[in-house]
DNA sequence: CATACGTGCAACCATCGAGTTGCAGGTACG
DNA sequence: CGTACCTGCAACTCGATGGTTGCACGTATG
């Protein structure tokens, strides 16, 4: 399941600003703090603070560059969550339907 | 699209609480917000708040009856939200996979 | 009718998260 | 070598959020 808690990636993922982050790295591929700063309404330390987040969370990863960092997608902690959230949803929506108590567990 | 935002979803979904509360609606059915927060380790009060939070995202549904009110699971935002992720995920894959810059995202 | 139970509202507190500013430390380059 | 640029750390503000307590109101029920 490669890192990150999926609980991790829903709290990443649930940040406009972040996801604004995610769409220019998806976008443009490798930037640094300061490059993803502009073009932002925020500052280049609250980019910081962001992709810290988003590198605990695994769905970004740092690569030194000289002197500065580069920053680079990181898709399969996204596929996980999703996949998570899929079946739960499955899971929901066959309780719901009948059951709707007890039932055997899917899982 | 059902209702509510994917972002409260998500947001509504991050929270170890929530997801407790949902899990018990889950396992259970319906549930009065009184029944739910015996068996959690917070107050009544705590979880209406909950409740207010999922019933924002669409996640649950209040149904009256007589004196109390009860709460039912909605799956539909929850399956929204797992297949925006999973598409956002797809996408992802593809772009850093090769084209990594621009590209022509669609196929 | 009186009582018990459940809900709804409001005030209040503590903590967390987002964001800022300021400054020190490397690293490239003329 | 000196300058410019980018990163990293620390302190601070401020609003949102999770949680609590207290109380008033409605609704069953003996």
């Amino acid at each position: 399941m490669s890192d990150g808690t999926v609980a991790e990636v829903l709290a990443a993922m649930a940040d406009p600003t972040r996801r604004a982050l995610l769409d220019s790295l998806a976008a443009g591929g490798e930037a640094s703090a300061t490059a993803l700063s502009t073009g932002l309404p925020v500052t280049r330390q609250a980019v910081v603070k962001h992709l810290a987040v988003l590198e605990r969370a695994g769905l970004v990863t740092p690569r030194r560059e000289g002197r500065e960092v580069r920053y680079a997608l990181r898709p399969a902690p996204l596929a996980d969550a999703a996949s998570w959230l899929g079946g739960l949803a499955a899971e929901w929506d066959a309780r719901t339907r009948d059951g709707d108590g007890v039932g055997s567990a899917g899982r």
